[in-house]
DNA sequence: AACCTTGTTCAAAATATATTGAACTATTGA
DNA sequence: TCAATAGTTCAATATATTTTGAACAAGGTT
């Protein structure tokens, strides 16, 4: 349904862009922490807002790092881990090794003085 | 003489982003074909102008991806590569790997019709 | 000294990216 | 059908990045 890159259009420069950005870093290390499951776009909020995530996954579906499926009102979000491994080999591993262990990054909010 | 970052500074979200960056990508995969030369930021002219080069080459050394020493009126140039190794294994290889045969980012100069 | 080569710096302009909130769509379930 | 839930889209704003060119600095050479 919504448009994903094939294997050979995944890109490197476009793949490093996407992830040099800490809230996407930290969507990687959460879909890397539970890999395999698929999650919805609700897993992540506590990282940006609603839009905003919409937003991100926008970039990380369009640059071939995630799949995308609706499952009813949801979407879920899977790692592309067996297509990244083959366009860029060992590139994920080395990357996720590090996003795992990042703390993620503030959610600037109103904060209550 | 210039500051550059000790390895635990290098922070991956940062080396990312720089890296996403098709100039700076190309640079990456110059210096990677010559590995163990250092070479002068003359060496990059076809990729940018003068200034966007020192722009660029600054980006990459606060990154932590290169280092610079001046020699003379030159700059020499060369990739961190131990330290990058040290502290994201196999990254710089799985970048370099494909990095090495990118095309050049075309540089748009005014061309003659 | 005068000069060339190499590269830097600065401010401006151009461009791109990220973030917000409000209004919206679609699906599910009662 | 009505309401709730999950996520999208849009326009506006905020912010950051890239690129340019002109003026500059530092070293080397004669």
């Amino acid at each position: 349904m919504l448009p994903h890159p094939t294997v050979d259009q995944i890109s490197l420069p476009h793949v490093l862009a996407v992830l040099g950005d800490p809230t996407r870093l930290a969507i990687l290390g959460d879909l890397a922490r539970r890999e395999g499951t698929a999650l919805a776009c609700s897993n992540f909020i506590d990282l940006a807002s609603k839009s905003n995530l919409s937003y991100h996954f926008a970039k990380m579906r369009e640059a071939g790092i995630i799949r995308v499926e609706p499952r009813g009102t949801a979407r879920l979000i899977s790692l592309r881990r067996a297509d990244l491994d083959a366009r860029f080999p060992g590139l994920l591993d080395s990357i996720i090794a590090t996003a795992i262990t990042l703390p993620p990054p503030e959610k600037r909010l109103a904060t209550t003085a």
